[in-house]
DNA sequence: GTTTGTGAAACGATTCACAGCT
DNA sequence: AGCTGTGAATCGTTTCACAAAC
């Protein structure tokens, strides 16, 4: 498999998301065109992103709709559930416990850490707060396969070193600081700074 | 001014972040390699985003930090404070609000709406969530530079029309939906199912 | 000696365009 | 006729490499 692209795994994605409106819409088949109309791309685009993957259409007809859900799930790996540890207590991590999505995509939080005594032991989105200092021998047994860091800046990347000594891989990071891991490790950022300054930029700069 | 990549704009964001934080540990005089080294780029890239504005540097010191951080600052529009209304009083919104970050940086939250009667009327963070209803009547007294749109899927490209008819030219979308907006309008999305599908891919393909 | 600023080269991603299948 | 799959062409971004400034 050669190297996709983030922005590729990124547009497979929506595909996904997409496809599924279209079942729900009773649709058995689609075109790339379709497909891209939706995600803002290009018909190209599409038929380039899933040519990494093998051949999935049918040409003059275009892709089975459940046929292509299936590959691309396969593709994306949700084909299982994953075991998430949270690392931080607070507003954010509370709501992606809450969301829907997180859930429904097979995505369990296993455990919740927090390094404030005011929080540990408490009651959170019927999990109890874990102590930090336990990050390590809770880990041992979870065995997590993903960790959320939802922390302030200073405290991310000691965690993230910790995370990665107990043998995680992939990484969500809130925290506003790029972390560094290891080439084997997996990190995606949500940096609202950047994404506020980045609009910022937009209204400053017309 | 040429057009300027998006990453570009998160990578200037991101030297700033920087900057604050030599400022801090008393550095005056910071080079592109240095700046490089934290956010896992390279001084040629460092040099080049920052070519795009002008030339701050001095060949053989590199660039002063204070000068820096204002000419940064300048770029990105980040010398005023923007008025934002959040659309949609759940979870995410509220985690924004509460956010040190936003208010630090410049971003007021002026407004937050929502259509759930049970919501309107109550107090949120300050403010009180207004009636979803109001929106063009509220929008055109409190003329936003910013909307944060937080709401279910189905519901975001509606709002996204009557925003943009609203005159509002800067969108941040929570909504794991892309939105469809004219060209003049920026819009910067978040969409977690998307990091997290990521992070499964990657824990797939390996 | 050090570090910037910047054309030129290398690389990677997107778009084009069309042959080939249904 | 319609739509896919894909090599080739194009476009944009990153990296290289070095002359100029300190």
């Amino acid at each position: 498999m050669p190297n996709i692209a983030d922005n590729t795994v990124r547009r497979l994605s929506l595909y996904l998301l997409f496809l599924e409106d279209f079942q729900l819409q009773g649709a058995t088949t689609v075109s790339s065109g379709a497909l891209a109309a939706r995600g803002g791309t290009t018909s190209a685009q599409v038929r380039k992103d899933l040519s990494f993957f093998g051949s999935f259409g049918k040409r003059g007809l275009g892709y089975s709709v459940p046929q292509l859900i299936r590959r691309l799930r396969e593709i994306l790996g949700l084909g299982r559930r994953y075991r998430v540890i949270v690392v931080g207590a607070g507003k954010i991590g509370s709501a992606l416990a809450q969301y829907r999505g997180f859930n429904q995509r097979g995505f369990d939080i296993a455990a919740i850490f927090d390094n404030d005594p005011a929080k540990i032991g408490q009651p959170w989105n019927g999990l109890v707060v874990s102590d930090i200092a336990d990050l390590e021998r809770r880990a041992a047994e979870i065995k997590p396969d993903i960790a959320v860091i939802v922390t302030p800046g200073e405290a991310a990347q000691p965690l993230a070193d910790r995370l990665v000594e107990c043998g995680v891989t992939a990484i969500l990071n809130f925290a506003p600081v790029p972390l560094q891991v290891p080439d084997a490790v997996a990190v995606k950022a949500v940096n609202l700074v950047l994404e506020l300054e980045a609009l910022s930029y937009a209204l400053a700069s017309k």
